[in-house]
DNA sequence: TGATTTTTTTAGATTTGTCTAAACATTTAG
DNA sequence: CTAAATGTTTAGACAAATCTAAAAAAATCA
């Protein structure tokens, strides 16, 4: 079993080693861990004993088979209390990672399954990430970021791909939650900017912004 | 804020002090944190330190109001907690104990006024211990050790003084659960066991199984 | 290619919570 | 009231996770 910490450090090696099977470099971990290069040097050594990443010097880190499960485990975790939190104790979606990435670490398989029968076995959390089954298996839904689709596109929001709360709340005062429908007017030229119509609605959000806004089309 | 195990500490000295007004000792702290009493004076000191309790060399220590109002705060929590996994995730009495001693850890205020709300405001938990508000009040309510009751006296079980799965489930298997209607029908006098009427039918516990049976009448 | 910059690792400390062994204080018993 | 037993504290070490500063390797650039 792992430490909380430790814990962290495989979830993170995770997301950052997504899509790209490229190993991960030591200052990525650190940015993302809020520590020193000199600490995820530390750390790494300790993981590759324990067999949860291979890892040669300089040569950055990949999950073996089993640090991926036990990182795809965490995030099973952490998404279902997210989900918990927002259906049933009534959180907006900006209000609940934080809880999240403390509930993540309790230990207790016995629990996480019932709570996802509790919650009906969810496919997805509130930001719209996929919810792995017990055996570590998702479904990764095909998206499009909506600074890529050109004007006339039309499609469903069905995730985002930041989680920070202003984020998340500047989304939700556009009324840009999940599963909404909309569609491309205008790509503005000067700076990117995209003009779309949800619900009837003009609105126009910052290239950044667009970024990180998931399309089904 | 306090880390998880000084959180520990708080929490097991307001258990030792509950009643008894006198300080509690090393040892006695020792043994429930399954520690070393000299981990313990270490830790000691510490709690001293910030003001959580009152300190004087082998003269034992108590909870300042501080440190009585967070140790309540973390009961609170666990109680809760215990709520949730048996009312809504269908736990048995006898499993939620482990999982709330880590759930109870979990710091968001919010969260746990909405799990609280969520809950619809128990009173107490599945072992029949009350569930303090957020100010930290709670009514003790007034209870008779099984063992100290006599034949012909009758009343309800309200609650149980240990909380061990295997005593837990014995009382199960017998049907001695929360809100029963028992009476006492004989006394052995050899070596105190307890026979009692429960539903109509006559059943024998130990003395010592009798002695965790809280009964109000 | 050789120099410079970037990235990574090591060396040596620090903090938290723990331990054993030994010293010290308090309580109990004769 | 002294001696033994019990309870508590200190001294010194250790493991986990972190840090700073410096050394070493790799990548980039001229
Ligand atoms: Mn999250
Ligand atoms: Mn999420
Ligand atoms: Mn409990
Ligand atoms: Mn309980």
């Amino acid at each position: 079993m792992q430490s909380f910490t430790e814990e962290n450090y495989l979830k993170i090696i995770y997301h950052l080693s997504q899509n790209n099977d490229e190993a991960v470099q030591t200052n990525a971990i650190a940015e993302r861990m809020q520590t020193k290069a000199a600490s995820v040097s530390d750390m790494i050594k300790k993981l590759a004993e324990k067999q949860l990443i291979n890892y040669k010097k300089y040569q950055g880190v990949k999950l073996t088979i089993t640090g991926k499960l036990a990182a795809i485990n965490i995030i099973r975790k952490h998404r279902l209390w997210e989900v918990f939190l927002v259906e049933k104790l009534n959180f907006k979606w900006d209000e609940v990672h934080d809880i999240a990435e403390d509930l993540e670490h309790i230990r207790s398989a016995d629990l996480i399954e019932r709570l996802d029968e509790f919650l009906s076995f969810p496919k997805s959390d509130p930001h719209g990430d996929p919810i792995p089954d017990k055996e570590g298996n998702f479904d990764s839904i095909p998206f499009r970021k909506l600074n890529k689709l050109k004007i006339g596109d039309e499609g469903l929001i069905m995730g985002v791909s930041e989680h920070s709360p202003p984020f998340l709340r500047h989304l939700e005062k556009l009324g840009l939650t999940l599963g909404r429908k909309v569609r491309i007017t205008e790509i503005i030229d000067f700076d990117g900017s995209v003009e779309l119509t949800v619900d009837q609605k003009k609105i126009i959000v910052s290239r950044e912004v667009a970024k990180h806004i998931l399309i089904r089309h």
